[in-house]
DNA sequence: CCTATTTGTTGTTTAGGACAACAAGTATCG
DNA sequence: CGATACTTGTTGTCCTAAACAACAAATAGG
């Protein structure tokens, strides 16, 4: 589904590969900086500016992206004109849950437009959730503006996944295993379908839209109430690992104890910074991230900051294994991860040993 | 020293940065081959048979490679052309020790034509180093072939390294402490200068004539007398994070064991796998790595297989690590891992839980 | 010796980016 | 308010480098 690359490759350039380079970085620029001056395009790319014009032009019969007079001009000389995303250009995200599937639709500046989340009986099916995905995509398309063009399906998976033919390898917590879930949605919608696992996308989205925008190496770290994923990019890449399954950072092994995680792995380090048991510790049942949040930061008893500490404290552990391994310019703490952190931000980062 | 890259580039390309694509990938084609036929060129790089023609005829040119009729013609049609790099083309190596430097001589082709080790009084600075480093190229330089020419100067680092301008960061072995290498060497010899840690060199090394060859996702494990250290290859490219640390994997905690390691940090692997207590249980000082090897092979008493079993236990627990986290398709383990890897295969990989 | 096959060589074509000249639109200064 | 400087878009021409086609060279097999 994903063609790899942008490693060292052994083939040659021609011509025409050179415009598709070129196509492609303009259109890249333009998605990740939503609105974008000529001007700025031939400065960034260093390419001329008839050169420039001829790309953009190229990609508005594509229908790509749309020109605008710019407003407001500021400085000497004749504006430049303003290119952004055509917004008649999307994709549809797939999001499988527990207990339920969640379809959005996102335009090419990055818009939700639309979102639906249907329930579905606890425990589906990969078989389930391929069905309902596809219907509900296939509803949402019947709303679409004439001429509206469908860009893919992005599936992220809380789980292991093979993404180089989209197979969700072992997914813990819908308890799906070995589902060849590209091939089957892609049949189903005739779409292309791509998969990712939840935190390496998380990350990759991270480091270009979010806190750590343009930043070349990225360690993620998410928490949720599925365990702890992670991502990593490495020179500006995803490390995927050879079969795509990288990433498993809470599978890394922190400590001596013997207690599991959810995968029966002793002294990881999700089975020792984990959700549940601050869950269990305030007697809070389902909360979401906010509740958990306030709790954590107005707890006083000694016996709360203790068991904080100590989550830290292994949390430490493992970004200090991090910091070792990639070296990396910033590391983004997400999920609940984030509550612990701010509960005391001075205290972990002393106790990361570098 | 080096311009990074190779990762998503905003920059444009034109006609030259094509033929410049071309060119290294013709080239670097030869030199991972040694020697590589025409027609094989073509085919791997895609590129029409002219267009090689004129690229190697550039390369000629430049005295780069040499063109040859194969031996021993297999196959109907024309026998095509032998390209091998030209032996004119060398680099040096330098490599700082504890007691010695040893600087060599390496042609394009990879063969070794001149080594030379000069013993230095023990804990040299790293300006007896350069000092005497630049001596003995400059002597060496004298040996030259008229025409001969040099591509730069590899620096083999045993500490950290920041690769951006070649600035020694910290080697606990040597007790260099910021040190400006490159810089400096660069202008003693007035020649190009690149640094690189030993184990993050020696993983690319691997990668990319070694065992692993043509892997593009390798976890390398080097351990010696001082300490253990480790290179990453993901998609093909080195994992060298933000500054050039990454890579430190002998400092990846396993255990909560609070024995420390060369770092004075505990329960790491380095503090667990450690050739230095195997050499003390044989009674063996100053060994090399054979003597070693040989004493673990044959080692009968309970007391041997312990310790040896608890350093693969050890071992075991940092790949599994390493396996989560890279999720590579090969991991090679050199230095003195390779005999404790020897010593019992199987028990070792049980022990790496995935 | 002739044919089929593969490869190197040479001249021509073609695609696409650079360059230069000019037009268009804005700000600044007298 | 007009002249000038400055920046950007547009258009036509030039240039580089790869593709293509035709032919020559070298081999194996009949």
């Amino acid at each position: 589904m994903t063609t790899n690359s942008g490693a060292v490759s052994n083939r040659g350039q021609s011509s025409d590969s050179v415009r598709q380079h070129n196509l492609t970085t303009v259109l890249r620029l333009v998605h990740l900086n939503r609105k974008i001056l000529r001007s700025q395009l031939t400065a960034i790319t260093g390419l001329n500016r008839s050169t420039v014009s001829a790309l953009i032009s190229e990609l508005e019969e594509l229908g790509l992206v749309v020109e605008s007079e710019s407003q407001g001009s500021s400085g000497v000389g004749r504006p430049s004109l303003m290119v952004a995303p055509n917004e008649n250009v999307v994709a549809f995200s797939v999001n499988p849950e527990i207990d339920a599937t969640t379809v959005s639709v996102v335009t090419l500046s990055g818009q939700v437009i639309d979102r639906r989340r249907k329930l579905m009986g606890s425990h589906p099916s990969p078989e389930d959730a391929i069905r309902v995905s596809a219907e509900v995509i296939s509803e949402m398309r019947k709303a679409f503006r004439p001429g509206t063009q469908i860009a893919g399906v992005g599936v992220s998976v809380p789980g292991q996944v093979r993404t180089s033919d989209g197979v969700i390898r072992y997914a813990p917590q819908l308890g799906w295993v070995e589902s060849a879930f590209a091939t089957a949605l892609s049949q189903e919608t005739g779409l292309n379908v791509f998969l990712g696992n939840d935190a390496s996308l998380g990350c990759l989205a991270e480091a270009r839209f979010g806190t750590a925008k343009n930043v070349n190496d990225l360690v993620f770290l998410f928490a949720g109430s599925g365990g702890i994923g992670g991502g990593v990019v490495s020179n500006g890449m995803t490390v995927g690992g050879a079969a795509g399954y990288a990433g498993e950072l809470g599978h890394m092994k922190v400590s001596s104890s013997v207690r599991l995680d959810y995968s029966g792995l002793p002294g990881t380090l999700e089975s020792l910074v984990r959700r549940e048991d601050l869950l269990d510790f305030f007697k809070l049942y389902v909360a979401t991230d906010e509740e958990l949040a306030a709790e954590i930061r107005s707890s006083e008893s000694s016996r709360a900051k203790r068991l904080i500490h100590d989550q830290l404290d292994s949390l430490a552990e493992g970004l200090s294994n991090l910091v070792n391994i990639f070296n990396p310019e910033v590391i983004v703490l997400a999920g609940f991860l984030t509550s612990l952190f701010e509960f005391d931000p001075d205290y972990l980062l002393s106790q990361v040993k570098k």
